[in-house]
DNA sequence: TCTTTATTTTTGTGATCACAATAACCTTTG
DNA sequence: CAAAGGTTATTGTGATCACAAAAATAAAGA
């Protein structure tokens, strides 16, 4: 039927609370940050209407939001689809999130109180449970979770919005980087930030932020491997 | 006829070129940046469409992706307003754009070569004239357009939109700012910027580009003069 | 067989309409 | 005069339709 591989999405049951528009762009988000939409494959109203089963108009909403979030690139053509990813563009990437991360949980640090450091500390356990058990998927989920629960201590949050952003370009790529983590049975980062936190050093957490999000991509250390992956992504042109 | 002030703006001529979405979104983005609309001032679709001349349809699409670079808000009740200040918040938007705008010049400045030197140089030129001759509207615009022309030197850029939607939530509260700057008679931060990328010292630029900043904002150093601004800002609640 | 041109189909855009939910207004009651 | 109830008007949402632009396909020529 059409030039690429067909889509498949992993709809979720929608509550009749939310409209139909921020279900659509939740189903999408999801898919994008799953990796499920390839890189350039286009992505038309129609199609994506149809297999949602709504009609075009929360689609088009939809992905104009995601769009603005850059998830998504608009092409000249004004055809949709997932931004293809170079490897300088991936440095970049990673380099931002070191930036913001290591500000945003700066700025967290003061209004980390112990309820919110437990519940850090339930997700860290959540996550080595997980990570034994071998199920690479919700593993990258987790760990936004944890990175989220400790920015969003700030009441006056800013930069949560840009920093999703970030995860949302690199998403397509997230799912390699957990796969290669096991492997490199790295130094737990996380527990290496908490402990930070508990002893209010702010320089310490934003080490180990530093430290957890460039060890989260070492796996693209190696130029070669980092490409290959990229090649094999953009191989749907 | 309506509950508050009337909005008013300043519209551009519709290429055709353009499509009526891309014009709406552009009118009411330099609406907001300008401070032309009123934190806290209901907008609603209809009423925006009636005014630019258009159908609501396209007045749609601009507000969710207004609402989605975080200059927007859309409350619970699906009504959209110009986010109200609050001091703090003032702040966080500051430091993070310190954050955020001094990586991104260090990333870009490998890549500055002459031609943009002499561009900026051009640039900041005529912020000097223009502020000589006492417009206090465009050295706002231009200052963007000397940070913009930096960090865009990066050909990998990812920040900038995250920059964009940084100076999109200050918008309303920048003419403040250039309002006040005349006064201080500043150091020119642009030139020790300038003389910092022709050294190639990283170190000097992100310290000028930190303290451009700053002292952009130093109208708010006194907790008193911003929150009474912002009171202003928020009477139309 | 490959390039070029013409035709058909598909696509995004924007307008209009129907409907349910929300807000605004007015009446009634204490 | 103030508060609570009911009524009307307005709003966002989403579906459907028309149209022009773009893409895909088919056809003709080299």
């Amino acid at each position: 039927m059409d030039k690429n591989s067909p889509i498949e999405f992993t709809l979720a049951e929608r509550d009749a609370s939310v409209t139909i528009t921020q279900w659509v762009y939740a189903t999408l988000r999801n898919a994008v940050m799953d990796g499920q939409i390839l890189p350039g494959r286009a992505l038309t109203i129609r199609e994506l209407a149809k297999e949602l089963g709504v009609s075009p108009m929360p689609v088009r909403e939809a992905l104009r939001q995601l769009a603005a979030e850059n998830a998504l690139e608009i092409q000249g053509n004004r055809r949709v689809m997932v931004p293809k990813m170079t490897a300088m563009k991936f440095n970049e990437l990673c380099q931002a999130r070191i930036a913001l991360e290591s500000h945003a949980a700066e700025r967290a640090l003061p209004y980390i109180d112990d309820a919110r450091l437990q519940t850090l500390q339930q997700i860290d356990a959540l996550i080595d449970d997980t990570q034994m058990a071998g199920d690479h998927r919700p593993v990258s989920a987790l760990n936004q979770e944890f990175h989220r629960t400790l920015y969003s201590a700030n009441p006056h949050q800013v930069t949560l919005p840009l920093i999703e952003s970030l995860w949302l370009q690199l998403g397509p790529f997230m799912r390699l980087a957990s796969a290669h983590l096991e492997v490199s049975n790295q130094v737990d980062r996380h527990t290496e930030a908490m402990a930070a936190i508990e002893k209010r050093d702010a320089i310490a957490l934003q080490l180990a932020i530093k430290s957890d999000i460039r060890e989260g991509f070492n796996f693209a250390s190696t130029p070669e491997l980092l490409q290959r992956f990229i090649d094999e992504s953009n191989r749907h042109s």
